[in-house]
DNA sequence: TTTGTAAATTGACAATGTGTCAAGTAAGTA
DNA sequence: TACTTACTTGACACATTGTCAATTTACAAA
């Protein structure tokens, strides 16, 4: 891939990172137009409209360093600290990737890498959700009434996406609701 | 709508759910065969494919006499009690109605009907959380942490269908796991 | 028996969106 | 000048939902 063929990568990232954002449609063409390019040059960045939109949420992830956001949390010292301060990260990082995971959300249905993709993203994110129960567990704190896999997968559904848009898209909890109560609630789920 | 009209509706029910229930394809053309008529006789008993989809919900809602199992809890005489019967109830008519809810879900992303189908599918099953948390706040025992509309938030997103895809499908968890661990998790987040 | 009607069939077709293919162009590079 | 890369243009295959028109089948009523 040349320099030129790189930018060309990039605006077309760019620019359906933009459309998505704004909600607006991002068929394969929308995406195109958004671009200045024709729908088929598409297909010369890209395989299909999944590994696209895959892209899509790798980039959004290096523009907000997102490893940096979430390893944050591994500096807490205790195990309340580390839970806490990953609920805040991952909670605010939601909303961030929300538009773009959406429609991958929605192909992960039909479409095996759409699938694979977001399977790695829920992961990923349990891998925190597991290291917040191990230092809680370390500090002597994690509640006896599960075991540190069953209290990682209640964690995990806990702060999953699904669970996020019920309760601020359904409900109408402000973020800082969201996040507020959810360190509560895991608080009382997991810590003794 | 003659006798034999209604017969075929019925054939129709029967044959999509039977279908959904296999995991086998559910395109128009499969039920129509299934059922034995041709693809465009489905649309002379429902206008669309949402239509019909949502039709088999309320099929299913009716052999298995959805009502009376919800209704089960309500003769609950304290709020605890009454919690873990609407926690029994619901997580045990979840997996009945997964197989057809799936794809209205899928379809609710762009499908009006289907969208207003499953809200509102989802704003009665938070009538049966309400009902529990109100249990608890008139015998004194609803943790003060939150209000009862917050609890009440908690607990439906606490047992909202992704949450049960997620601890089931996704991390394996037993019918019976699930059932145990979301009654624990719902007297330890919602019982003083 | 004839006639009318409801339910269903057959076959064709529009619309939408993804993905493919072939031929051509514009620019830079060896 | 010849070659290569990125891109364009236009056409097309494919899947699926939904529509339309013309026809058939069966039953019921006169």
């Amino acid at each position: 891939m040349s320099r030129e063929s790189q930018n060309t990568r990039t605006r077309i990232l760019t620019a359906a990172l933009k459309l998505l954002e704004t909600g607006e449609k991002t068929r394969m063409t929308d995406i195109a137009r958004a671009a200045g390019i024709s729908r088929q040059a598409l297909y010369l960045h890209f395989e299909t409209r999944a590994d696209l939109l895959i892209a899509v949420t790798r980039h959004v992830d290096e523009l907000n360093n997102s490893d940096d956001l979430l390893a944050a949390s591994r500096a807490a010292t205790t195990g309340v600290a580390r839970l806490d301060a990953y609920i805040e990260a991952w909670g605010g990082y939601i909303p961030i990737v929300y538009k773009v995971a959406k429609p991958i959300m929605a192909m992960a249905e039909t479409d095996e890498a759409a699938r694979a993709a977001w399977n790695e993203r829920m992961a990923a994110m349990r891998h925190g959700c597991a290291a917040a129960v191990d230092a809680l567990a370390r500090d002597g704190r994690l509640r006896s009434e599960f075991d540190a896999e069953t209290a990682t997968d209640i964690l995990w559904a806990q702060l999953s996406v699904p669970t996020w848009v019920a309760l601020t898209e359904g409900r109408g909890w402000s973020q800082a609701d969201y996040i507020a109560r959810q360190k509560l609630i895991a608080k009382r789920l997991l810590v003794a």
